[in-house]
DNA sequence: ATGTCGATACTTTATCGA
């Protein structure tokens, strides 16, 4: 049985909490790295996941952001927030070491700042945070380990990742400046995960709630896994499961996972 | 052109963030 990650955006996991049991019902993931859960840590659901066979860690916030990692396997060493300035009450990082049948992955689970607009503090905000990013995972890539680094990093990585890219040019989310900041941590030696095994277009894990996105299938391609190259060799399959986004009352992100050999 | 959600509070509608 391969080792499946997998990433979810749920936009409150109090919202979702039916939705999100019912995926990990049908997909199975090994590990779920959840991002926009939207409460304290304290008030995370975490009962409800237990009961499903996973082990908890939280992240948490009052009424923005929050992340957290559910691993069917033990964890170890979990840090809850990315290094480089500790005056950032933001939780959009978690990570942790998860020991699947004796073999160690770290695993983290990103919300990267969406920073529109472009010209105001919150775009400079998103700029440093992925500067801290990047040297955060220059430090992990001297372990030599299986890493993931998985979740909403609101980069669209290509031009072929969003419907329209045109009238994308100005948004934080796909400024040359955004996408050259994602390249310089990809180009520490990550392997995009869906990429590395999938080239066609019109593959989104992301549509607005608003004018019709969903029906037009007018969507973004932001959330992803970067794999240290020792998880990249054991990269067996990459999927984006749409199912979850045509459901009832979905989160406009729909889950996408990672198959790793064992 | 607009369109939608979810959380919050001096709440029942407005504001913010996405």
């Amino acid at each position: 049985m391969p080792l499946r990650i997998a990433t979810w955006n749920v936009n409150s996991i109090k919202s979702r909490l039916e939705a999100a049991c019912a995926w990990i019902k049908s997909a199975a993931p090994d590990v779920l790295c959840l991002q926009e859960i939207k409460c304290e840590t304290g008030a995370f659901p975490a009962q409800a996941f237990e009961d499903l066979g996973y082990n908890v860690a939280v992240h948490g916030q009052k009424s923005y952001n929050g992340v957290a990692l559910l691993s069917k396997w033990p964890m170890d060493d979990i840090i809850t927030a990315l290094p480089g300035n500790e005056a950032d009450a933001q939780a959009r990082y978690i990570e942790g070491v998860v020991m699947a049948n004796g073999a160690a992955v770290r695993v983290a689970s990103i919300y990267l700042p969406n920073g529109n607009p472009a010209d105001t503090e919150k775009y400079s905000y998103k700029l440093a945070w992925m500067a801290r990013l990047k040297a955060h995972a220059q430090n992990l890539f001297q372990h030599e380990e299986a890493l993931v680094l998985a979740g909403d990093y609101n980069v669209i990585p290509q031009p072929e990742d969003v419907h329209n890219p045109a009238s994308w040019v100005d948004d934080a989310l796909f400024k040359l400046e955004t996408r050259s900041a994602f390249r310089e941590i990809i180009n520490l030696g990550f392997t995009e995960a869906f990429r590395a095994v999938d080239c066609s277009v019109k593959r989104y894990t992301f549509w607005d709630y608003q004018a019709g996105a969903w029906q037009k299938n007018n969507g973004l391609r932001i959330d992803h896994l970067l794999l240290s190259p020792e998880a990249a060799m054991r990269l067996i399959a990459c999927e984006i499961d749409k199912s979850p986004r045509g459901a009832e009352k979905p989160s406009d992100h729909t889950p996408i996972w990672a198959d790793l050999r064992t």
